[in-house]
DNA sequence: CCACAAACGCAGCGATCACTGCGATTTAAA
DNA sequence: TTTAAATCGCAGTGATCGCTGCGTTTGTGG
């Protein structure tokens, strides 16, 4: 969604170097929404307001994102997709304490939170998708990793309903602290103790 | 906050009355927001709009609600605390699993979905709590029957990670259905086969 | 029945929004 | 280096938004 042209693979190759004019405005305007979100919340949110916020014109961003609801999904998009690694302690446990307590540091974050609860309001099932970003797939691996080893881990939805969700949850729904203690109990009950 | 004028008595008094003026236009303004919600998303959600498709003058609205967070908590609210019934079956496992089913059925609902979607973006930390609305305190009810009855109902932390937060994390943040047999099996996970 | 207060409708204000041609600038390819 | 395409800045337009005095209607208590 970034550059929904015609002709996507130039803006592409353009944006793929650092140093680049279309990339500098890409970041610009990731930083403003983010700055925006996190300050005045998601309401007032605006292309005008995130223009001038990025040191752009509001042109540019109209005809890049079109609409509020895309522009959040791409932000979100890139914080939940960007600089991750999956864990790899070399235990099934290991590697999930890891993975929530990572998560739960992500979320756990006011501006990150502020950014997925506007991202859901305006995107809809594609904001959605933004917020679970790699998540999911990560999730995944860490379960094959697992089989990999002659280990018999539990199923990816049942992994998901019992650590994901409950730390989605607790922190866009509820005003309750994501301990670590916490965290890592929802691993416990899962693998058992 | 549906009515945060400095006398807000005579307010509820006038509104307690199936037929006053007051309860006629709140009941017409809820109702468009939902109908507005379902169909053209939180987007297009504005106070003119709102007040154009309820028959009432933009006004009133703003005067009685302020702003379009305020106005959409108040209508969640309303829609999880209302028509809600806390089952008893006679079973802690049969009271989770209609209090399961009840839920599943209710965020099961695009138009319902789409509601607290945007209650979520717009609302903060307020439209969150309207959202949860009293669902949690029905678990609470549902824990201590089974409490009276001499059983030992698993915690409401545990409950709530175990039930809820999935329910409510596949219907906000996948396209997943909300089966009958999944939301069953959580339960199952939660209190043993 | 009458007076008082609350809620609603009306008209209009400034400010902002979403959007669009046009020219200048940068980037990528020949 | 030259040429073509894509991106960005600029200025401006119609529409809508959020909000505010003022008069009218509705509901309540004396």
């Amino acid at each position: 969604m970034p550059t929904p042209s015609p002709a996507p693979s130039p803006a592409l190759s353009s944006g793929s170097r650092p140093g680049g004019r279309s990339a500098r405005v890409r970041a610009a305007v990731h930083r403003a929404v983010e700055e925006l979100v996190a300050d005045e919340g998601g309401d007032a949110l605006t292309i005008p307001v995130v223009a001038a916020r990025a040191g752009v014109h509001a042109t540019t961003v109209y005809r890049r994102w079109g609409s509020v609801g895309e522009l959040l999904a791409d932000v979100t998009t890139s914080r939940f997709t960007g600089d991750i690694v999956v864990p790899d302690t070399g235990s099934l446990r290991g590697d999930l304490e890891r993975y929530a307590a990572d998560l739960a540091k992500d979320l756990g974050d006011p501006d990150t939170l502020a950014l997925v609860r506007a991202t859901i309001g305006t995107g809809g099932e594609q904001g959605a998708a933004a917020c679970r970003g790699e998540r999911q797939r990560q999730l995944e691996a860490i379960l094959e990793r697992e089989q990999a080893r002659d280990g018999e881990p539990p199923t990816l939805e049942r992994t998901t309903d019992a650590v994901l969700a409950p730390l989605y949850y607790r922190a866009v729904f509820t005003d309750l602290p994501l301990t670590p203690e916490w965290t890592r109990s929802l691993v416990s009950r899962l693998l058992g103790d």
